[in-house]
This record gives C-alpha cells, structure tokens and sequence, in this order.
DNA sequence: GACGACATTCATACCGGTCGGTATGTTGGT
DNA sequence: ACCAACATACCGACCGGTATGAATGTCGTC
C-alpha cells in the first residue's frame, strides 16, 4: 500500500487543483496544458493516463472540485431553520475568500459558465446541475418558511432563488471589474435587505 | 474622393464588426485573427495596418461599438422624467434582442469584462468606463426623483445604480447558462418589482 | 516464497496544425 | 515622386494530442 511515490489518486488530484488554477486564471480555453503541467510537475503521459482530453479534465474540475465548493459553502442552508439568516451567515463566512479572491478572479463557476455554456453543452449541463442544486437549496428553504409562517406565501420560492443567485453572481462579476470591494458588499447589501422583506410580519 | 473600392473608413468598420462576432462567440482569447479575417474577406496586411495589434483591435471593438449601443440602448433614460419607467421601457423595447442574442450568447459587454478584466488592465478600464457612464445615468436619474419628491430619500442612488447593474447583468448570465428565456424574464421581473418599491407614497 | 506474466502508471519524444506578428511587394490616388 | 492602403508569403512559438517505452506494482502458480 506504501508507496514511494505518489498514490495515482493523489497525482490525479494534482492534476485537478491545477487545473482549476489555471482555468480560473485564464478560462478555459486559455488554459494551456504546458502550463498546467509545469504548475504540478506532471507530464503529459500522466495526465492522457487520468484524462482523455483537455475537456474532460475540465469537466472533472467542475464536477469533482468546484460542485463540492458549492456544496461546502451553501450545504448548512439546506438544514437551516432560518433559511434567510443562512444565506447570511454563508456570505459572512465566506467573507475573507471573497476579498481577496472573487474580487480579482470572480466567481469560478459563473467565470466557467459565461465562457464556456454557449459552446460546449458539455459544460453546460454540469455547471447547471451546480445551480440547481443551490438554487433548490434556497427555493426548498423558503418553501419550509412559507408552511412554517415565516415567509410570505405571495412569493414564489423558485423565483426568489433564480433572483439571488442571478444577482448574487451579478454583484461579484461587477465588483471584480470595478476591483471595488466596496460594490460588491453595497450590492449583496442591497440583495439581503431585499430578502428580509419576505419575512412575514408575525416572523420580523 | 469616389472609389471603386472601399473606402479605408468603411474597411475598418467591417474590421471591427467581424471582430466583435468573432469575440462574442468565442472570446476575447479563443477569437483567431484568421477567422476574423475570413469573416469580412479582409487580408492581414489590412488588419494590421488599421490596428497595432490583436489586443488593439479588441480595444477598439469596446470603445468604438459595445459603448456606442450602450448608449442607444440606455441613453434615453438619462432625458426621462421617470427613471424607473424609463429603464422599464429600455427593457420591454430591447426585448427582442435579449431573446435572439442575450439568451444563447449573453452580454458582450458583460462576457469581456469577465473574461479580460483579471487579465488585461486596458481592457478593464474600457469596460470600466462603459459600467460607469451607465450607472451614472440610472444614479443621476434617480436623484432627480429624490429632488422631485418622487423618489424615496432614503436610498443611495450610486448604491441601487449598482445593484440595478449586477442584478441585471447577472440576471442574463445565469439566464444564459440555463438556457431559459423564463429566468431571464422572472428575474428581471423581481429587480423591477424592487425597483418600483423605491418610488415614494406619493409618486406611487 | 520465488518467479514470471500482465496490467497500471506514468515519462519522453514527437507530430501536424494554428497562433499572433512581420517583412516585403503591389496598387491607386495626389 | 511619393505615400496611404492594402495583399501575399512567411516566421518562430505554442497548441492539443499521440506513439512508444520504462518503471512499478499485482497476482496466479508451483
């Protein structure tokens, strides 16, 4: 089991997180192999051993590394009692990732997603299987306010959930232009105030 | 001043239009000078002697065309009366495009910021100017509502200008992605529904 | 437990094609 | 004669992908 060099898992791993480096720097498109290698220390053997194409390895990136992201920062909203203050306290948390990362690099799935969705279905499908998941997380958690009595019932959950990912992923891509720190906090400001206004009356 | 063959001004505008198409389908990077040329049936020599570089040309796609429809699209809300119906009527009378084009492929503006803005300081700026001018617009139409009495005084205009951009912005690219012309509408649909919560009692 | 057959896991060298960019030639207007 | 406005041919660099071979276990057999 011991082994003198790298498990073939781990190497496969390696391969992964630079590849994710590098398509969160340049795209996907611009993300060259050599470049990649020389991040890593792998050879080309090795990656064509684990992957069969340049855009495999990119869809195992969103599938492997950045779905499960997702899943770490916005998982707890799904078993939440207060799926409003969640989202909250996911965008405090992740607060010191967002200053010194989407700031300058954006968000790498929505980076991912305007790159790649209109010429690869391939991408598309799996950076949406993402979205729908965050989404349901929100749209289920408001939907558990609404039988709660806690959120309005005049509002529809899905809507709500496409309306905050739209803007919450709109505000970093803006932000990131601007490299405004400040944009990007106004603008998620604005979204969450807009979001306790589903409270109920009874729950505020 | 008649000739048989184009006029330099005229080989340029055709220069600029095949490198838009090239770089809104594929990107600012992926987008070859080849099928640029092939495009417009113009020859290198002509590209290069019209532009210093491919990064030259890109340029110039900016500031030359994106921001010139930015303003047909936008500039009439700066002569409003209204700034939130006006922004509205931008919306409803744009509607076809953002159908036929902003669905499958996006915003060209909002695509090259994510995609160059990390990479290329130049590009940044360009598309820095273009978000500026237009949130100047929404800002200062708002405040002529703060001063008419029809706008809540308890907003920040610079602050909601903002958020009107990225939740709009955002709003197409996930739209995009989805491939949903539903989600576009539904969120955009929400953002107004905010927009019109910040008209005062007694505009409304 | 020694040994050979086999598969896994890579490393190296190389391929044709395309990239952005340039050097030079040609043409038409003034 | 001169210069702007191109057209053509060509360049080295780099791209994604492949062919081949060398280690390194893995495992059945005796």
């Amino acid at each position: 089991m011991t082994t003198t060099t790298h498990s073939p898992a781990r190497t496969r791993e390696e391969l992964l997180h630079a590849a994710f480096c590098e398509i969160y720097r340049h795209g996907f498109q611009a993300a060259s192999l050599s470049r990649i290698l020389g991040r890593c220390a792998c050879t080309k053997g090795a990656l064509y051993h684990h992957f069969g194409s340049k855009t495999e390895l990119g869809y195992a990136v969103v599938d492997e590394l950045i779905a499960g992201w997702f899943d770490e920062r916005w998982g707890h909203v799904a078993r939440a009692e207060d799926t409003i203050a969640a989202l909250q306290s996911a965008i405090d948390s992740g607060l010191a990732d967002m200053q010194e990362l989407s700031l300058d690099q954006g968000c790498p799935l929505n980076n991912l997603a305007q790159e790649m969705s209109p010429i690869d279905e391939g991408f598309r499908l799996r950076i949406a299987k993402v979205y729908e998941k965050w989404s349901g997380i929100i749209a289920d958690g408001l939907r558990r306010g609404q039988e709660a009595g806690t959120i309005r019932r005049d509002i529809d959950p899905d809507k709500i959930a496409g309306f905050f990912i739209g803007s919450f992923e709109g505000s970093i891509g803006l932000a990131k232009n601007e490299q405004s720190f400040e944009r990007m906090m106004n603008n998620i400001g604005v979204l969450m105030e807009y979001m306790e206004t589903l409270r109920t009356k009874r729950a505020a």
